[in-house]
DNA sequence: GATCCACGGGTGACCGATCACAATTCTCGG
DNA sequence: CCGAGAATTGTGATCGGTCACCCGTGGATC
């Protein structure tokens, strides 16, 4: 409510014409920066814009033009730390090239519910992007109706069948290759592995990057435990894992499972790094104040999601950036819960 | 692209009107199940809906009828553990109403930043929702032009001057004054407080629900050190508490500011319960996992988010479901963080 | 002085729905 | 068997923009 007691209605292109004594269509063209209006027009134009508040209509030139800035970020969750960070990156992108940002959770992983999402996301014209790090994501992706630009934010890329497909991903393989090969170098006899669900029913990328290290290194290798997404199930894997005093270092496929495991060792008397050392992966914030501090791999979550954004954009518009994706590598940081296994009484 | 090379256009509310043999108006009709159209007419409307896969088309229903079924969320983050949840609970009842979401992240306090993403939500047409728990959201919620239905998530209402304001809140005061007297019932002289940032200029809820807590004890009131959002503003503030011995006890804004406390009391060799007690707020999903454990304030923000959402529905529709707010009182929750000071030797 | 063309600007149709109202049927009492 | 009123259905305008195309100037060219 404005003072006189009711909502002014927002002045149209053709306000602005009558205002400035011309016809809506060079409304338009001022507005669109054509050419082809005399300076003189152009600022009784502006001027009048000004004056009445002029601000067009986002509705109306989505259903004239067909184009719409927008982009919707499908994902089954966005309060994990992999999942928000990716959203925070496409959402600065999105911000800095004037797209609006909608977001739809796949809160099921149900073909029904996942085709409902996709829909909505649909409906709202403009891009996607999927998050498809899981069964829901990965359906949602497939979901998709061909001729909707969408981009996918893969665990790993499916082969190639030709093209450039619209993924962006991380090297996880290599980090967790990395992080085992850090883990062995300590001395460790082999490493475990708590997993973190996969999105298909392959092998993960993490998995399989862990497994060629030991592999390498000549290692056995164990059979990995699923620990879901969250602490509570690193926790319930890694108090079966603390049982076996031959368990002298853990991989985990993200911080907040092993968070859980540092618990699960702290429960079982199991010191870290003294007796069993874990690696997390992710660097979520909370990593180097946990006592102790947990040994990682930073992922660049943020690069990815400007990435997948800069992708989208490329596909939606002609003009836009053809920016390279400056995702940085997978870095592995390490802190305090590795080291050394224990001498041998 | 279909197998065919070219997207086909999806079918409009003509297209069904020329298929079922009837005018595009009783097409209208059947979509929105106005009564009075014949039931055999409706069968074959709705066959031909069917059949050419036909979707109402949300740009061209909101342009004619003004309605948006959209709600964008204006916040200054989106990965903290609050924020994060808020937007969750928001999410889900957004999508069982059948509304999208947009967001819109406020990443400078800067009035001209701020008034540039209301400006877009206010565009996209439909409600805001603002989390305003610091000086950006405050800002924006302040700035949302009259007449734009608008609910914020504030930390503390302010005076209501009158009617029902449209802001939703948790008993902050409430909760840091359970938090507080439960330290003081432990034995402990007085508490400390690492404070988060107040979203105004004024004293912050839960600064004052630690005060009174102290007062009623006729406990001495340390001053507040300040520790900003993150681990790494609660780990120096401890560094510094962490050298005065008469320091047993610490509450914290937050549960990652009490992480940062948590590290610093480790490096600077006071344990947790034994020598300092520390309690947290909010009860995010790590707090249960760490060592020791985190004695913590719930704090419901998905129910916040719901309620958010509901009252902003009720504000934008008639026949919303005018529920009451069903957020969750909060919480104390005693874990191993919290126990007797230290007897004096 | 007639022709051409670039420039500046206007008109009408259209995007895909809704809304207000008119027109056509149907039903039933008198 | 007719007319009134209710039940159905259709037509035209509208939302606020864009797009395609047309028209009127004026200066340069021949």
């Amino acid at each position: 409510m404005n003072v006189t007691g009711h909502t002014k209605r927002q002045a149209s292109i053709r306000d602005v014409a009558t205002a400035a004594g011309v016809s809506y269509q060079t409304v338009s063209r001022v507005i669109n920066g054509h050419p082809s209006v005399r300076p003189s027009t152009r600022e009784r134009v502006q001027a009048a814009i000004e004056e009445l508040g002029f601000r067009r209509n986002a509705t109306a030139l989505a259903l004239a033009s067909g184009r719409t800035r927008t982009v919707t970020v499908l994902t089954a969750n966005t309060t994990h730390y992999g999942y928000a960070s990716i959203l925070q990156g496409i959402e600065e992108s999105a911000r800095a090239a004037s797209y609006a940002v909608g977001i739809g959770v796949l809160e099921s992983a149900d073909d029904a519910a996942v085709a409902a999402e996709v829909q909505r996301a649909t409906d709202a014209g403009g891009g996607i992007v999927v998050i498809a790090y899981d069964p829901a994501g990965v359906r949602a992706l497939g979901a998709v109706p061909a001729g909707v630009p969408v981009v996918g934010v893969v665990e790993t890329p499916a082969s190639p069948p030709g093209g450039e497909s619209p993924w962006v991903w991380t090297d996880d393989r290599e980090a967790a290759y990395q992080a085992t090969r850090h883990l062995l170098s300590l001395g460790h006899e082999t490493v475990h592995y708590v997993a973190i669900p996969s999105s298909t029913r392959r092998t993960s990328a993490r998995t399989a990057g862990w497994r060629q290290a030991l592999k390498e290194a000549g290692a056995p290798e164990p059979r990995p435990a699923q620990g879901g997404w969250g602490p509570a199930g690193g926790h319930a894997a890694a108090l079966k894992l603390a049982r076996d005093p031959s368990v002298t270092a853990i991989l985990c496929g993200n911080d907040d499972l092993a968070l859980g495991v540092l618990r699960a060792l702290h429960e079982s008397g199991r010191s870290v790094p003294g007796e069993v050392s874990v690696a997390g992966f992710d660097d979520a914030p909370h990593s180097a104040f946990l006592t102790p501090s947990l040994t990682t791999v930073r992922l660049d979550f943020t690069g990815l999601g400007r990435a997948a954004f800069a992708l989208l954009h490329g596909a939606l518009e002609e003009s836009a950036p053809v920016a390279p994706h400056p995702v940085s590598e997978p870095e592995l940081v390490v802190r305090e819960s590795s080291g050394p296994p224990p001498t041998r009484a």
